[in-house]
DNA sequence: TAAAAACCCCGTAGCCACTTCAGGGTCAAG
DNA sequence: CTTGACCCTGAAGTGGCTACGGGGTTTTTA
């Protein structure tokens, strides 16, 4: 019942690509596995579990270091659960902030959009236009007496 | 009235760290500036408009090829402005594909996070056995017949 | 006037999480 | 006995910077 996969096999199984098992091998995520006579590598169980874990919580968007925290905590059953929960808020205020982040950044290219009439040429092309003019109110004091285009 | 910059005063012109504003111009994003005597570089009005130009773009998220793009566009005015449009079109749903995954994203942490009820030892944390049922139902078929951790 | 602080130069390496590449070895099928 | 599928290693590339090391120059201050 224990399988004893290739790495290609969990590869499949695991639904990552095969040099993506070596990575997380190299940077010390997953444990080494065994080696066959021949140098391949052999996985068992644990290893898929792990895989699977790992993918998990990278689906969750955590970073490397986030995931090889939370498996420290989870070798030392009796240590304080509130680390993962610290963990967790972290990440999750994070990903609010990016997601607020990305909802204005969507407004503002639906904006954007809406100022092209398309079928024109670039010269009179809105986006264009409003793309320079709003990095003109940007931050830079920009008196436009100068040729753009060299110092 | 055209302003003569050296690197850091348009760094700061602008909110861009200097190290930025040579690596643009290393990309060929931003032209070449000329030098002074000594070598130091001097900026006009044009690299104001171009670096404050690629600012906004990045703060819209676009990556630097797509601003090269934009740029390539604006060089030929009189070509089509169908190719702007789709370009802004693409990233518009890059964009709105990362904001629905991340809403996603945030929602599942947030059910992750009221599994929780802290001050329990890691043993018993909510959140960890959590993370690793979900795991298990992610993909790999996992009968846990086998000790975890190593082959 | 000299020393200290602030600015500039260049090239290289580091960040993250992979991916790709070059150059090989191993093994079963046809 | 060769073809093709699989495996190995180490190094380099990706994007968009950021940081570092080791210098030179310019400006300010004591």
């Amino acid at each position: 019942m224990n399988p004893r996969l290739r790495i290609g096999e969990l590869a499949i199984q695991c639904g990552v690509a095969l040099e993506t098992i070596r990575y997380y091998e190299k940077v010390g995520l997953l444990p080494e596995p065994m080696r066959e006579a021949n140098g391949y590598r052999v996985y068992g169980q644990g290893h898929v579990e792990q895989l699977a874990f790992i993918r998990h919580c990278r689906a969750l968007d955590m970073s490397l270091a986030d995931i090889h925290a939370l498996r420290q905590f989870a070798t030392q059953p009796s240590g304080d659960c509130g680390e993962i929960d610290q963990l967790i808020e972290t990440h999750l205020a994070r990903v609010h902030e990016r997601l607020t982040s990305l909802q204005n950044l969507e407004r503002q290219l639906l904006t954007l959009r809406a100022t092209c009439a398309s079928g024109r040429c670039v010269q009179e092309c809105g986006i264009l236009h409003e793309l320079v003019a709003a990095a003109q109110g940007d931050g830079c004091v920009c008196h436009t007496d100068d040729t753009p285009g060299n110092n």
